[in-house]
DNA sequence: CATACCGTCTGTAGCAACTACAGACTCAAG
DNA sequence: CTTGAGTCTGTAGTTGCTACAGACGGTATG
């Protein structure tokens, strides 16, 4: 027991990631290259965790090197925590930066469709946000 | 009087786009191409403008398409305020999904980084956290 | 055994929206 | 006349995939 391997398709839908993507991540060196029957991919467990480590680090935004770097030290033996909480925390800054710049957005578009609704301006208000008379 | 012209770095500078993102704009068609005064462009009050245009929509968040549509809105005779409000109302749409998605990653991030400033955890919080074992 | 058909393979090109050169030219000031 | 800043074209890189094309592999059914 326990070599039992599956096929490309078997991990894309395990982890959710499509093949293509599988592929690319293979390409990049995010992930091992796995082994081969014949032409085909083979891919073990382990392969399908780390898959979904990726994954879930690419759902909370982290890019890829920032997701290589949290490979390396989940992979490392020393305990990893302080730099990992780096990597995250300096991510955590960005996405309040987005956060902030999106909320503005949000803001000033709402308030403009609302302008729009209300109808009672002379010309259109998101074209005239755009241009600022 | 009236037909001041200016370089590609002074429109750069007063409509702080730079300049090989106006060389780019004219080359997809956004901008119209100015005139020459030999080799090198010179623009007018109204490419100002529509720059200016161009860069407080892309602040907003509109994609290029988007803005390409409401520049056509804009320049047309007719009312286009109905149109406008739609291409807006979409694209509202779409920044408050995304603004649902970052605020959900800043939780996560943010509780994680918490737990591994607490320190009262077996091993990373983060790595834990992706691993989700 | 043949046929069909899905899965997989490699390799390349495309997307958005820029950005970054290289290498050549132009123009105004000193 | 020289110097140096500004500008030109054209191409390639960025991030993170996605979408083919065209060729093969493996299996299920008749």
């Amino acid at each position: 027991m326990a070599s039992e391997t599956i096929a490309i398709g078997d991990l894309s839908r395990q982890t959710g990631c499509n093949i293509e993507t599988i592929r690319y991540y293979e390409r990049i060196g995010l992930i091992p290259k796995p082994e081969r029957r014949g032409t085909y991919r083979r891919y073990v467990q382990a392969d399908v965790d780390r898959l979904r480590f990726v994954r879930r680090a690419r759902g909370l935004g982290f890019a890829i090197e920032e997701i290589r770097a949290l490979l390396a030290l989940s992979a490392s033996t020393r305990t990893p925590c302080a730099e990992a909480r780096d990597i995250a925390a300096a991510h955590l800054q960005g996405v309040r930066t987005r956060l902030r710049d999106l909320r503005r957005m949000e803001q000033i578009l709402a308030a403009t469709v609302r302008a729009c609704e209300a109808g009672d301006h002379a010309g259109c208000p998101l074209i005239d946000a755009l241009n600022m008379v």
